[in-house]
DNA sequence: CGGTTCGTTGATTCGTGTCAAAAACCGTGG
DNA sequence: CCACGGTTTTTGACACGAATCAACGAACCG
């Protein structure tokens, strides 16, 4: 266990006030449906903060006290069973909403995975803001119908796909959410570890890794820098993902 | 395939107008969340239809023309591979909501498991709908962070639970969905196949049938009705559920 | 440079899938 | 009421994909 707050407090001397105007990140996220007035309101009830890799962010079942937007960094969701089971529930990037899942506690718990920049904002607080835009309530609602569509993607992976198609559409995956970024989608970086990857896709770290290994035998992917990964012949891969013999 | 059209035609002979007032199942849906004068607005909205067992109410990927509640009736919502593999993402009831995830187009298919009463209503009237009031708004967005957090249980199950759990983890969900509609929790109603449950547990219909059979010789359920099942020892079917060893 | 975590690979086991057949169930019509 | 065909369920034998157990190498870090 780390002590980031000395960290945190080098980088931040008192609570920095949030600046949503020249956020680059706001386009990604929910903060894109406010008007520039509106934005006013959001930034007083935001508190920019940093994590640092293996934090936790929320734990499973606890009151939902505070919700977050991604600014920078990658955060894991996941549940547990009582003898250390996990699943993971989905990685969250720049732009993404954490907190929405459930109601008066959190549904997952929530992990930095990297180092994180987080936009924290009380409950209450954003429930007064969704009572007062009309527009925020609705981008929240059009957020929680996609989350709830790639949920139900993602639980058909988990009950029908084999070891080979879950890890081609995970990367798949990975890429277009790069793309999202104004990243490229030739390559993917994985932050996380075989192990988060194989507890996100119901396999086990070894069944990942020889996974992995077998498509860059055969030249679907490559390596590329030190944790990320080419996508050699994409539209294979997505034939795999897709399940396609 | 049937013709169901007459039996409809025979119990409506022109399509008769909603009576939200009076509506058994208002309590339990979104529709409970509207003031009796906005009831109107939604009666005007709505067209009550049936659907015979084995009929497609909607299919993956088609414009999402128009969403349903359920007033009778069980509904299987699934995504289906290319080569026939099916996953079921849910089994709806009375006063569930159909046509929640995604956006402009339908992200599941649905299928009248039986004979069900639907409220079908125009997806640009729900859109209107819900601009004008605000409370139906807020509603379905409580509505879809209870289903996200749903999924993401259902994705713990799917990736991390062996057979038995799952099948556990079935009838104690089936008891809660029975008791949310007032009827005891003791017993729970089986309308769908053995086949169906594989398919929303990521399993074979063999596994299942062999998991039922074990649970009923060890006298955690017993035999009720004709598809029904008295769960007799619910507590230690939860822990079950639960993964303790 | 030593300790720790992470990733890869191999040998073996095990849970669930697959294939097959019989039994139970169901609606239908004689 | 019972005979019938089709569907669903159960049960058994066997196969196979992924898990488990184990060893080793690579990367990372103080």
């Amino acid at each position: 266990m780390a002590v980031p707050t000395l960290k945190l407090c080098a980088l931040h001397p008192a609570p920095r006030l949030a600046d949503c105007r020249h956020c680059a990140t706001r386009s990604l996220s929910v903060c894109a449906a406010l008007e520039p007035d509106e934005l006013h309101a959001l930034e007083a009830a935001v508190t920019p903060v940093t994590r640092s890799a293996g934090q936790l962010l929320c734990g499973q079942g606890e009151p939902k006290t505070h919700v977050f937007i991604i600014t920078g960094g990658t955060v894991k969701t996941f549940k547990l069973l009582a003898d250390g089971r996990q699943q993971i529930t989905g990685f969250l990037q720049s732009g993404d909403f954490l907190g929405l899942a459930g109601g008066g506690s959190y549904a997952v718990a929530a992990e930095a995975v990297t180092q994180v920049r987080l936009c924290q904002v009380r409950a209450r607080d954003m429930d007064a803001l969704l009572g007062r835009f009309p527009r925020l309530e609705q981008a929240l609602l059009t957020l929680a119908r996609d989350e709830l569509a790639a949920a139900q993607e993602q639980m058909l992976l988990l009950g029908r796909k084999n070891a080979r198609e879950r890890v081609a559409s995970f990367l798949v995956g990975l890429a277009r959410q790069a793309q999202r970024l104004g990243r490229p989608a030739e390559t993917v970086d994985l932050p996380m570890t075989r192990g988060d990857v194989a507890d996100y896709l119901g396999l086990t770290l070894e069944t990942v890794s020889r996974v992995v290994s077998a498509l860059k035998r055969e030249g679907y992917v490559a390596p590329a820098g030190v944790k990320g990964l080419r996508l050699a012949k994409f539209d294979a891969l997505q034939g795999i993902a897709a399940g396609e013999e």
